[in-house]
DNA sequence: CAACGGATGTGAGCTTCATCACACAAAGCC
DNA sequence: GGCTTTGTGTGATGAAGCTCACATCCGTTG
């Protein structure tokens, strides 16, 4: 089935991007669909295109030399992936799969790759990707600085979630224990006893998918080390 | 004193521009020295240039919130430094520090940036090395998903080391046991039992500021979990 | 519905490191 | 040369968290 040429318009990295081309790219993309634990590029080939998430949730994973599974990052709808391997014709640095049903586009690396650094706007664009992916998986390997896995648990709440307006945090489609233990480095065991923790405190509390931080600045205070238990 | 303009054609992000171009930034760039130890980019500030390392060497640190170091990455002559905030516009994201007496080369913010995204060579150029420092960012993160300390040593050796065509292995200016510490989560004490281990089954040896890795197949094979001490 | 798989909760034991406390070596520095 | 500073080597100790082994809870699916 073909693209509407809307699909495309509406993704911050085209905007901008002439009618026509823009109408070329929606001509040859494909869209895809993955199933939950589906994995969505392939460790250390070369993606075959850039892929914008449309819809769903995907994580960046990674296994440690002696099979360990690591958590690497979350992608979620609007942003793009593969960029990496796209950027400097090497492998996929790590494994992306769907941690729920998730929609992609691809859009040819052969087509997408000529136009990526002729236009300025497009090349500041992707720069500005990689340095916030960047930043992100640095701030990532701060927390895995920190030696205590409550600290460690707390820091990643902290990265993960949302604050409104109104003051009140919330963690949107709160992941596993198992899948927030990889992340930080600790067992799924200990992660699920630091929850016991926060919740009989009232720091946090189940809220269906998401988990509802409602005392933001305790977190903070553990993740600083401020607070020692 | 003036920067000669030679100084800045071999600089391979510059290698390429027309002679007028570089003999304008020649003009305006700045020489600094660095003891060591000194701070060279101060985080959380906005870098006033984008800078190159001439001679000397550099290190990326951070700090956990609860006030331990951590050891990022490593800077050698010819590449350069502070691009992430050059491109996004944020501030400094870590702390750019000398470990070794090191020669710098700035090169002013309001000078470069206009250039950088204006000729496609030099925007695929820097967004190839930021690509290549997000796969070193996430090649140290699968480090420390490794859960014993013997293991990470040696991964970082590995990742570290310099293989010669003749297959012998060198860590050059290898780093202090307190400085790999920090990058691997480890205590310094830890590192040095390590050391003790690896040196007395010739595995490694030390050699003035070098460090001769003997038995590589070794190193990995402990890395990846196969040899259990 | 019953049955199942995935997620969470909890206890006991045991290993492993971080920590502290030193001694010692090596390298700058006056 | 002596002095300080920085790096390395080593033991004893204790606490923290990983592992294993279950029980329970939930949503999904046949």
């Amino acid at each position: 089935m073909p693209i509407p040429v809307t699909l495309l318009q509406a993704l911050p990295l085209f905007s901008g991007l002439p009618q026509v081309t823009i109408a070329h790219l929606a001509q040859n993309a494909v869209e895809r669909t993955f199933a939950k634990r589906e994995i969505v590029l392939q460790k250390d080939a070369l993606p075959s295109a850039l892929s914008f998430l449309l819809e769903g949730r995907l994580q960046g994973v990674d296994f440690t030399m002696d099979g360990r599974e690591v958590g690497l990052y979350f992608i979620n709808p609007g942003d793009y992936f593969g960029e990496v391997a796209m950027v400097d014709s090497q492998p996929q640095p790590e494994f992306v799969t769907a941690v729920a049903r998730s929609r992609v586009l691809l859009v040819s690396r052969e087509l997408i790759k000529p136009i990526l650094f002729a236009s300025p706007r497009l090349a500041e664009s992707l720069c500005v990707r990689l340095a916030t992916r960047l930043r992100s998986v640095s701030a990532q390997r701060r927390i895995l600085g920190l030696s205590n896995p409550l600290q460690r648990v707390c820091a990643q709440l902290e990265l993960l979630c949302v604050v409104t307006p109104l003051g009140a945090a919330c963690v949107a489609n709160a992941p596993t224990h198992q899948e927030l233990a990889i992340m930080i480095n600790a067992s799924r065991e200990t992660v699920t006893r630091v929850f016991q923790l926060l919740q009989s405190r009232n720091v946090v509390e189940r809220d269906g998918n998401d988990l509802q931080v409602l005392d933001l600045p305790f977190i903070r205070q553990v993740a600083s080390g401020a607070l020692d238990l």
